[in-house]
DNA sequence: CCTTAGTCCTGCATGC
DNA sequence: TGCATGCAGGACTAAG
């Protein structure tokens, strides 16, 4: 699924594309990817410039001419594709077209992405966390908290934490070895240190090898991302620790299937004493 | 403030 | 083989 490294990844390979292009005729195959914005909204779209293409939290975002923006979440199994392959068509949302002939295609096969245009001056994704991508910055989203939720439901709060999803929570709560359901106001500030220093470092790690492909993820030329390799305990349940060979356990937590090694990740470690 | 459950959707796995 | 069932989950919403 989608989350802050595969989106970015996403990004840059777009954005050579893209930028400086106009936009021509916006093709849509399935009002559903609109999530009840008006069926006409993309049809502003024509003629406008891609000023800039670049991401935020796991949106991909276009600036643009006029000053408004058109965002695109890629939800569970959205793809952005500039070739389309025979497979694609059944699941082919929108189909944008370029000045010039270059095409974009969004397939989605579950519908669970949404695209929305923004108007000039609407502030854009309102309430939207900070960027993890550096320790401080993640460290003094969560140090002032005093929250007793689950430490693992913050972290995957977008209005905390913009990007970090199932994947790189599961991941980087597990080299911080902290037990997932942890109250986030029960965790000790240096475990909090660590956890803030391995949210960017699992999700930078994930940006070099192109994202995680698990299932539906593809880049732009629909290439697969090289990070599953990385996985340490997502998707790994009932397979032994690569640290300790522990039976790896799957949870539910927030509704989210959770992936943790009980011997690693211990109830109470790193808490507050 | 917090939680849980339901909604959207389809492909895939399971069971008979 | 085929049909029914259940599960996965990001973001949002409603209800408690």
């Amino acid at each position: 699924m989608p989350e802050l490294p595969e989106v970015e990844t996403v990004v840059r390979e777009l954005k050579p594309l893209l930028e400086g292009g106009v936009f021509g005729r916006v093709i849509l195959h399935d009002v559903r990817s609109l999530k009840g914005e008006p069926p006409g909204c993309l049809e502003c779209l024509e003629g406008e410039v891609v000023e800039r293409l670049f991401r935020r939290g796991k949106y991909i975002c276009f600036g643009l001419g006029g000053g408004g923006h058109f965002t695109v979440h890629l939800g569970m199994t959205g793809k952005l594709l500039h070739r389309l392959e025979e497979k694609d068509g059944k699941h082919l949302r929108v189909e944008f077209l370029f000045e010039g002939g270059r095409g974009l295609y969004f397939v989605d096969t579950r519908i669970f992405g949404r695209l929305k245009v923004w108007a000039v001056g609407e502030p854009l994704l309102p309430g939207l966390g900070v960027e993890p991508l550096h320790w401080r910055t993640v460290f003094n989203a969560l140090k002032g908290k005093r929250s007793i939720r689950a430490v693992k439901t913050v972290i995957m709060d977008q209005h905390v934490l913009a990007g970090v999803g199932n994947i790189y929570a599961d991941e980087s709560l597990f080299r911080s070895r902290i037990h997932p359901e942890t109250p986030l106001d029960s965790v000790a500030v240096d475990a909090l240190k660590t956890l803030s220093l391995e949210i960017p470092r699992v999700l930078k790690r994930s940006i070099r090898n192109k994202g995680t492909t698990v299932s539906d993820y593809r880049t732009p030329d629909a290439s697969s991302g090289r990070n599953q390799f990385e996985l340490k305990v997502y998707g790994r349940s009932g397979e032994g620790c690569l640290s300790c060979g522990t039976e790896i356990l799957r949870i539910v937590v927030n509704g989210r299937g959770t992936h943790f090694c009980p011997s690693c990740q211990p109830r109470g470690k790193g808490r507050k004493k």
